[in-house]
Formats: structure tokens, C-alpha cells, sequence
DNA sequence: AAATTTACGTCAGCCATATTGACTTATTTC
DNA sequence: GAAATAAGTCAATATGGCTGACGTAAATTT
């Protein structure tokens, strides 16, 4: 990765612009997020694992030696939410915990050589279907797709998720 | 709106190509929803309404007169789960039913101004969001969003929606 | 005209994912 | 030694999905 090369981080203080309302893209997004998710539950439910489960696999396989603390921060669901579904994939094999080196309270997560085997399956679901999508476009489309949805998050959160994305471990995400 | 001019719809058949797995766009598109969802999920909480009865209401108010079957297809989910959030959103005046003028097994739902209020609302804190996106960057960029967020739909579904999205009622959703 | 299909609604029960609030343990920091 | 932090846990609850079965009215087919 580490080309992630996201430009002009400052949007606030701009005048807001006369633009109609962008309903079409209001409903694609909807749309697009249905199918993008459709793929990977489906080859879950083969598990009896189900969405939560996915992005917890995840961001522990992108990001080895993750804590819970940035976890929660990355999914903003509650301990106890996470609890339920990382302690499955620590009991079926797919994730391992071990001590922080340093701070012996944290207890960094990795995935298992089974984890990373059924994280890239699901990513490679997802990518296929990017993949496709970007095919049927201008070439400079995936740097403004990547651009657009950069964007589309809170401002004081896109440090933290550049940087995720940016993805040398170990990642923190701030409080 | 009427102006939607989805380029290449048929991308099929092209030879996969060689490209690395898109993992930037992977995690963006799971934040950018994970925000965009966020402000309307926190005005709808004001009225005892969760996430599932935002999309019954913004369809059906942006298509007047959709029947029931077309709300499925839209949503995939299940009759029984329609049934509860509708069933709350006639209840307390947001949508109105009326039996189709052609067919009278079909039940036609229309938004009440009540409905139309609060749809309004949650469609400004999205539309918002994505302003703001969009005056980051290049002009062409709300096109080349559109279409990436388009080709990311399952192709035979892209059809339907891009047949809704250019919204003139009635809105049929093919079977 | 009868049979079938369609559109819609509903009952009952279940599961997954999320919530709040309270409390415990171990460890680090002040 | 006290306070703060990282993590885990118990209990109760809400939401939004699901399956399966069944009923009713109206339209369509035979």
C-alpha cells in the first residue's frame, strides 16, 4: 500500500455550495452496500459466522497485534458487542490472543494461518466485485472512487483511517 | 433527474484484469457507510425509529404509489420484517396505503406530509455528507462516483435500480 | 364457473447483532 | 498506595433479520 496519497484533508470552512441534492448517490450507496455485503454473508453463513464476525477477522488479519481497544474504536460498537463474536473466533481457531510485550494488560489479537485463509477468501469476493467495477471505467476512476468515500467520513476520523489503511503494524487508533 | 446516463452497462465477458486487491477501497466503503449511516440512525432514535424504517420511508416517499412487492426487491428482506417497521410507520401517520386503482389486491404507499418532514430530514443529513464530499474534489467526481457506486451493483439488478433512481412513478421492480 | 395464482397480511418462534449498566481482575502510571 | 487503564463478564433489553405456516381477497387462467 502506502501509496494512500489522500488529497485535500481540509474540507470544513468552505462555503456550502449550491449543489442539487445528490439523492442518486444517496441510493447507490445503499445499493452498493447491499451487494458489496451479500457475497461474504453468504460464504459465512457456511461457517455459522455472520458479518461481525467478518470485519472483526478483518481488521485483526490487516492489522496483527491489534488491540481490543482499536477494534472497538475502528467497528464504534460496544465490549460487550465484541465480546460475543471475538471470543468465537478465538475458540473455533480463527484468531489468537497473546500480552502486549510492553503492556501486559492488552491482549494483542492475530489471526491463525485458518483466519488469514478465510479472510482472504472473503476479501477476495469483495475485491473481484471492485475489480469489475473499476474495469467498466476510466482509469483514473479508482483514485476518485477512493477520493469520494475518504470523504464521505467524519473529518476527525479520517486521520485514524488513513492510517489504518496505511497499515504498518502496529496500528493505534486514537481515543 | 432523469439525466442518470449509466455508461457501459455491460461489463461482463471482459478478461479479469490484472490488478492488485483493491483492500483501500474495501475498508473506505465499510467507513464511509459506517458514517453515513450514523447521523440519520442518531435523528431517528429522537422517534423510537431504527435504521429499517429510514429505508421503507425514503423509498416510499421518493416513489408515491410503490407497492409492497417492490419494497422487498428494493430492501431483500423478508415480507415478516417489512411487515413490523410498515406497520409502525402507518400507525403513526408517516405512510398511508391505499388499494391500487387497477389492481385492488395491491395496497400503494404513499408518505404522508408527516412522512415527507421527517424523509426530507434524514435525506438533507446524507445529502450534507456528501456535498461536503464532493467540494473536496474535481468537478467530474460526482459523475465517476455514480458509476463506480452503480457497477458495484449485481449486474442484473442494475436494471431495477437505475430504473428507480430515475424515479418517475409508478415504480415497478421486475420480479 | 372453477381452479390457480398473486398480493398482502399475520401468527409463532428463532437468531444475530447491537445496546445499557454494573462489576471484576490485572497491570500500569502517578 | 491510589488512580487510571485494558480487558473480561453478567444480566437484561431492543432491533432487525429469518423460517414456516396459514388466511383472505382479488385477478388470471383454464
Amino acid at each position: 500500500m502506502a501509496d494512500v496519497n489522500f488529497s485535500q484533508d481540509s474540507d470544513e470552512g468552505q462555503p456550502a455550495p449550491a449543489m442539487a441534492i445528490p439523492i442518486d448517490l444517496i441510493e447507490l450507496l445503499f445499493f452498493a452496500y447491499r451487494d458489496f455485503t451479500a457475497d461474504p454473508d453468504a460464504a459465512l453463513a457456511e461457517f455459522g459466522f455472520g458479518r461481525a464476525h467478518h470485519r472483526v477477522l478483518h481488521f485483526v488479519n490487516r492489522n496483527p497485534g491489534l488491540r481490543v481497544t482499536d477494534l472497538l474504536a475502528i467497528l464504534k460498537i460496544t465490549k460487550q458487542s465484541l465480546a460475543r463474536v471475538l471470543k468465537q473466533l478465538v475458540e473455533e481457531g480463527y484468531i489468537l490472543q497473546e500480552p502486549g510485550p510492553q503492556d501486559r494488560r492488552e491482549r494483542l489479537l492475530f489471526a491463525t494461518a485458518k483466519g488469514e485463509e478465510l479472510a482472504a477468501r472473503l476479501t477476495d469476493l469483495q475485491a473481484r466485485r471492485i475489480r469489475r467495477a473499476l474495469a467498466a471505467m476510466p482509469p483514473e476512476s479508482h483514485d476518485i472512487a477512493r477520493q469520494f468515500l475518504y470523504h464521505m467520513i467524519d473529518p476527525d476520523q479520517r486521520g485514524d483511517v488513513a492510517r489504518l489503511i496505511d497499515s504498518q503494524i502496529p496500528t493505534r487508533v486514537s481515543p
